[in-house]
DNA sequence: ACGCGATGCGCC
DNA sequence: AAAGGGCGCATCGCGT
């Protein structure tokens, strides 16, 4: 098996040009002498016969880069894939990050005593000692390869060649320097590539509804502001003047009688200091912080989101994508994974013109994941069955609470039993809030903050007690993670029980969370390679034109072409593909995604249906509905 | 000018 | 015994 190392250089990144255009590539064959080949001297077809000839091909960074570089300039995009899925792809940026997820030295590396970038050169330092030259040395010529277009590579500057092949040359030590490959690997290379693909499409925004919704949000906030300045908790430059809220705050408990809520930091240091969020401004029934408290929503949107919106009217936001230590992923600049519900913020994603969104999710994917862990480990699970029955488990949950029998409660839910209605509500934050090892205390504020309900610590404690009665497993669960815990002296590493992917560093709640916060992304990450390639080179698959743009942990959400009949088509595949991929990953616990259309992005969208049963994009009530246009 | 910790808040 | 977890980003204030 031959083994190829290699480095592209290119064109500056450019908005819009995520994969620029290649200058040259460079490379290490079974570590022999480094070598280049510009694109004119025939670096495409280089790279294809390597391809061609079942060679691995090592790189840094590649699934993010350099093969989107490769196929940009012309390499057969199915053989890239095909290598992907062979695990012929190896990308020392990827395995390095796995590596320390599950050494627990993501956020800090003890060796280099801080927290490590993964670049190339801190990855030669570390694993080899090697002290890469100064940034006066040969990398003056990282930015400039476009001048070297045409130029064959023998002909370069010895200083441009250096710096090309260096980075090729690094790339093979630090590949055999890295452990053995962790287990995971090859998944996660080929969904770092499709994320790289959804990154390189991106979305984009539309002019009109981002100035509309700015206008708004200024309409609200500035009046406010003006008060909040009169009254001396904002500076003139219209910046929170933290001291002055601090005291202000203070003064407004101590009115009350009652000591002013500060963070655990706060308390621990003795600070003068008080919280000041927007809970803690309302308690406060001083009319000025709670003026505060009620344009914090809105400045928040006109400080973080509106900017970010505006710049993509000018040309499509890339999202880029990295890993999480659970096996989620990341997301930034921008983080479309948190993109608010309400406020009008999603509505200014549009899909390109004579595109729709076609977006599908997985139905309560962390619990069904949860149900599998659970058989996994004790070998039976109320969950589980409850998923199996195809019962919904709040109201499940509900049925337990009220003491009926559950096709009864879901009669009466159905039915838009107000009772009913609640206790579900309330059941969903017990489902979702206490696998991760929520105690009754946290219960309560996460209840309140999250779904808007108001309990106290003793129903709270009540709460969780019948919880763990309706899902006797739970108890073993959380026996067991602690068990881990207290084996570890502390800390523990998990291993996710079909991908095998470990992670390090786990103490109680973490712990309880990794399995099947993992589990469900293992998943989807599944499902959105598979999407992914059908959509760039499955001629034949539904989802062929398709292209995915945002990736939202259990959700896929892709532009397809706005035709009925396509759209149909894909949907359906969409779900399909997602069903059965999460399937590899919970074999017992049987899995459900549903798709719906959309004209932009809606928070409230689902999957809506003409009067034949066909799928229509969903519309909010104060439009016509979609009609099918005449044939 | 820039980095960083603390805080708060957006989502899954 | 008790314990939500995973993130990114803006702001403020402090330190270099």
């Amino acid at each position: 098996m031959t083994r190829i190392s290699f480095d592209t250089e290119t064109y500056q990144i450019q908005s819009g040009q995520p994969f620029p255009r290649l200058v040259c590539l460079t490379w290490v064959e079974d570590g022999g002498d480094p070598q280049g080949l510009s694109l004119k001297e025939g670096a495409v077809e280089m790279f294809e016969s390597w391809l061609d000839a079942g060679h691995t091909l090592v790189s840094h960074n590649g699934a993010g880069f350099d093969l989107g570089v490769m196929v940009a300039a012309g390499v057969t995009h199915s053989k890239v894939w095909a290598a992907l899925k062979e695990g012929r792809i190896k990308d020392t940026w990827i395995q390095s990050q796995m590596q320390a997820i599950a050494r627990d030295e993501l956020k800090f590396n003890p060796r280099l005593k801080k927290r490590p970038t993964f670049s190339l050169a801190e990855l030669e330092l570390d694993l080899l000692g090697v002290e890469r030259e100064g940034k006066k040395g040969p990398d003056v010529w990282r930015l400039r390869y476009h001048e070297l277009e045409g130029v064959p590579f023998h002909q370069y500057p010895q200083a441009a060649k250096d710096y090309a092949l260096a980075d090729a040359v690094g790339t093979d030590r630090v590949y055999l320097a890295l452990d053995d490959e962790p287990a995971d690997t090859g998944l996660k290379i080929l969904s770092q590539y499709s994320l790289a693909l959804t990154s390189a499409r991106g979305m984009v925004c539309d002019l009109e509804a981002v100035e509309t919704l700015e206008k708004s949000l200024r309409a609200e906030v500035t009046e406010a502001k003006e008060k909040l300045k009169a009254a001396g908790l904002l500076k003139k430059s219209g910046s929170k003047d933290m001291a002055a809220i601090y005291s202000r705050v203070r003064a407004a408990f101590e009115a009350q009688g009652k000591d002013a809520p500060q963070t655990a930091k706060q308390r621990e240091a003795g600070s003068d200091k008080t919280k000041a969020d927007t809970e803690t401004l309302r308690e406060s029934d001083d009319p000025m912080l709670g003026l505060l408290a009620d344009i914090s929503n809105s400045d928040k949107l006109l400080s973080t989101y509106v900017p970010l919106l505006k710049s993509g009217t000018a040309g499509p936001l890339h999202p880029r994508y990295y890993l999480a230590e659970t096996g989620r992923t990341t997301c930034r600049n921008p983080n479309v994974q948190n993109q608010p519900r309400k406020g009008g913020v999603r509505e200014c994603f549009v899909p390109r013109q004579g595109w729709w969104y076609l977006a599908a999710d997985y139905h309560v994917a962390e619990l069904a994941s949860l149900a599998q862990v659970l058989l996994d480990l004790f070998g039976h699970s109320e969950m589980a069955e409850a998923v199996k029955r195809g019962e919904d488990l709040h109201i499940l949950a509900a049925a337990q609470m009220l003491n009926l029998d559950y096709k009864e409660a879901y009669r009466r839910h159905k039915a838009g039993d107000k009772q009913l209605k609640d206790t579900r509500q309330l059941m969903k934050a017990l489902n979702f809030g206490l696998p991760g090892g929520l105690g009754p205390q946290t219960f309560v504020t996460y209840a309140n903050t999250s779904w808007g309900l108001d309990i106290d610590f003793d129903q709270a404690k009540s709460l969780k007690d019948a919880w763990l009665g309706w899902w006797p497993e739970m108890r073993l669960y959380f026996d067991e993670i602690g068990r881990r815990v207290e084996l570890g002296g502390g800390r523990f590493t998990a291993t996710q029980h079909r991908s095998g992917r470990q992670r390090g560093g786990l103490t109680y709640c973490n712990g309880c969370n990794t399995y099947f916060q993992g589990l469900t992304a293992d998943g989807a990450r599944l499902a959105l390679a598979s999407v992914t390639e059908e959509c760039f080179v499955k001629t034949d698959s539904p989802l062929y034109g398709c292209r995915p743009v945002a990736f939202i942990h259990d959700e896929i959400m892709l532009e397809c072409p706005a035709d009925l009949t396509k759209a149909r088509a894909a949907a359906k595949r969409l779900t399909e593909v997602m069903v059965r991929d999460m399937q590899v990953f919970t074999p017992d616990v049987p899995s459900k995604a549903d798709a719906h259309l959309m004209e932009r992005w809606y928070k409230g969208a689902e999957p809506t249906f003409d009067e034949d049963g066909g799928l229509v994009p969903w519309r909010p009530k104060d439009q016509e509905p979609f009609t099918a246009p005449a044939q």
